[in-house]
RNA sequence: GGUCCUGUAGUUCAAUGGAUAGAACGAAAGUUUCCUAAACUUUAAAUUUGGGUUCGAUUCCCAGCGGGACUACCA
């Protein structure tokens, strides 16, 4: 931003004197030039061509002339069509070169003490395993708290497992009566998988009851309603809500089954969590705002006994807090953890990974928490909404068994990673370092095909192809950089000394773009962080990535019989693969030293 | 019905209101006695329609058409 601020109030000053024009001096003003033209940097000058009473062209060589008399880093420039393009000068490179090339801190920020921002991700119910969609709220928590942290804030990462209530009673049920005590031990199966499995057989008997009442002549809804089975399911939640020994003993041990299972999982994907809430602890918060409410006269209770809040001026409709049998429901809770995680965190703002389809939930929460209960932290709430994995088929269902399994997909990954590895068969791995490769490209291919995409926008994944290896992918991002670490090594052995300083030289197109591309980093860490969004450091990765490889392609390097220049091209080589593991690692990719 | 989101090459994704709309996959054609060819080069191929605002619109506004979500005493 050194540049670009610099040039910006060279720019304010400029307007100021030639035309007593008044401007913010903003850096955004201050852009890449486009590829295909002269320039590092670029000034629009139209806003200010009707003010000035000039034409563009005219405007932008006085601009230019002023900016560069009063800059030192500017080299030259020139005007096209009222695009003002500036050249920086060789020295701010080669120095910036010179400065970052081993700063693996490069583009980061301390952490700074101010108040933390609290993230909120993953939510899974347990009562059935991670999918596809688990995956993308994982990925995208996970990703955005590191690039947060990198942007100088304190971050702290919770969970809010939804461990009670009816789906989950629904596994209990079908596991007593159709179980005959299998066990993950027994099974050989994943806890969370096995609790998963019953939830499907319940669903199966459950269909196979109604099917039988419609035949004796009940309608559908009345078949959902009275099967003997959903009674059982619903008296075997009231027992767990009078706390009933027995059903809280096989309550808390299948839940234990499921944790095993997830933490498994959340291993594999590399998240861990600061802090993990479950509801069957803080539902019964939320309750006591909801009186408070009521005290204030900011809820009503409707004539059917329900605690409900009126939005209908603000366009939306009135929403129940509490059921008419006193019971919570998913507002309740919110509610309930938001308070308690502003009592023990002080957050600046308290982020929620949750999908789009419950925007209308979290406005409603939001107007809550402000408007309603007056709570200093309603305006913290922020709704990271993200948008949907569909299937060439449609949304996934879990009920219609139309999910992609989050073990299975990883499992998959792996397999890919291992085959295509093995048909280039280019080195000689050891178990363990194949095993770990292995696992990093599959991996990181899934994470990024994930996160390459704007989190609001819905995505597609089709199960019938494979994620792609080639292209616009991790794998092409780790082979560049495990290219560049070979290089390293060769040079190493070679005794070529990194840390000696370079003289004055000149730099090439290649090399020029190259810096340039890097200076862009930080820039893109912040605005990654701005607008939360992974798929900013994803494209950029690909971007350096994809230049060096260009760079690298027609360009010698040990060859090069120019001792500066050699020394010139590692350190430009050694920085390229700092950042591309810098930004991976943003997105929870790992990159290897060799593939 | 109401509210909100969305529409870019055959396909999957890019583009703070700025220049000639970028990539990848797929298709066609090339590059290896040379630092890792999971690479590189070249070709063909797109802004749903109609208005408006603007010096300038894929981007903002309005309308139509297409797709999706929400509109539960589920989460």
């Amino acid at each position: 931003m050194i540049l670009e601020t610099q040039i910006a109030n060279a720019l304010q000053n400029a307007l100021k004197n030639l035309y007593n024009i008044d401007i913010e001096a903003d850096p955004a003003l201050v852009q890449p030039t486009r590829k295909g033209f002269t320039g590092d940097l670029t000034v629009v000058v139209f806003p200010w061509v009707k003010v000035a009473r000039k034409s563009p062209d005219a405007l932008g060589a006085e601009i230019g002339q002023q900016l560069l008399e009063n800059l030192d880093c500017i080299q030259d420039f020139n005007v096209v069509k009222g695009y003002l393009n500036l050249q920086i000068k060789e020295d701010f490179w080669l120095q910036l070169l010179e400065q970052e090339s081993d700063n693996e801190g490069y583009g980061r920020l301390e952490t700074s003490d101010e108040a933390p921002v609290l993230i909120e991700y993953s939510s899974p119910n347990t009562n059935k395993p991670l999918h596809l969609g688990h995956i993308r709220n994982n990925l995208l928590g996970h990703s955005v708290s590191q690039i947060l942290k990198a942007c100088g804030h304190p971050v702290v990462q919770v969970n809010l497992v939804n461990d009670r209530g009816i789906h989950i009673c629904k596994s209990m049920l079908a596991w007593l009566k159709y179980g005959n005590g299998e066990t993950p031990e027994s099974s050989g199966m994943k806890g969370d998988h096995l609790v998963g499995k019953y939830y499907v057989v319940f669903d199966q008997h459950y269909k196979q009851e109604q099917k039988e009442l419609i035949e004796q002549g009940l309608t559908e809804d009345e078949a959902k309603d009275k099967a003997p089975l959903i009674l059982e399911a619903r008296e075997m939640l009231r027992k767990w809500e009078a706390g009933d020994p027995e059903v809280r003993e096989l309550w808390a041990t299948m839940n234990g089954w499921v944790y095993a299972g997830f933490d498994q999982t959340y291993n594999r994907l590399g998240i861990h969590f600061d802090k993990t809430y479950y509801e069957s602890q803080t539902y019964l918060l939320g309750k006591s705002l909801v009186q408070e409410g009521l005290d204030k006269g900011a809820f009503y209770k409707h004539e059917d006994g329900s605690v409900r809040v009126d939005f209908t001026d603000e366009g939306l409709d009135e929403k129940v807090l509490l059921r008419k049998d006193g019971t919570s429901v998913y507002m309740t809770q919110d509610l309930g953890t938001a308070q308690l995680r502003y009592e023990e965190f002080h957050p600046q703002k308290m982020i929620y990974v949750v999908g789009n389809e419950q925007n209308y939930h979290f406005d409603v929460l939001k107007l809550v928490l402000s408007k309603k209960l007056e709570k200093p932290f309603g305006e913290a709430v922020y709704h990271l909404s993200y948008g949907m994995v569909e299937l060439p088929s449609g949304k996934m269902k879990s009920r219609e068994g139309t999910v992609v399994d989050a073990d299975d997909l990883m499992d998959a990954m792996y397999e890919e990673a291992k085959k295509s590895t093995e048909a280039l068969g280019k080195f000689q791995f050891t178990p363990e370092e194949a095993d770990k490769l292995y696992e990093m490209i599959g991996l990181g291919a899934l994470k990024y095909f994930i996160l390459k995409v704007d989190p609001s926008k819905n995505m597609l994944f089709n199960p019938a192809e494979s994620i792609d290896f080639n292209g616009n992918t991790a794998p092409f991002i780790q082979y560049t950089h495990a290219r560049i670490r070979s290089m390293l090594r060769k040079g190493a052995e070679n005794g070529i000394d990194l840390s000696a300083n370079l003289p004055q030289l000149s730099l090439n197109e290649e090399e020029k773009t190259l810096i340039n591309l890097l200076y862009q980093y930080p820039k893109t860490v912040l605005a990654a962080g701005d607008n939360f969004s992974p798929a900013l450091i994803a494209n950029y990765c690909y971007d350096l990535a994809k230049q060096f490889n260009h760079f690298y392609q027609d360009t010698p390097i040990f060859k090069e019989e120019d001792a500066a220049k050699r020394l010139l091209r590692l350190k430009l080589s050694r920085w390229v693969s700092l950042v591309l593991r810098s930004g991976m690692a943003l997105l929870g990719i790992e990159v290897p030293e060799k593939m």
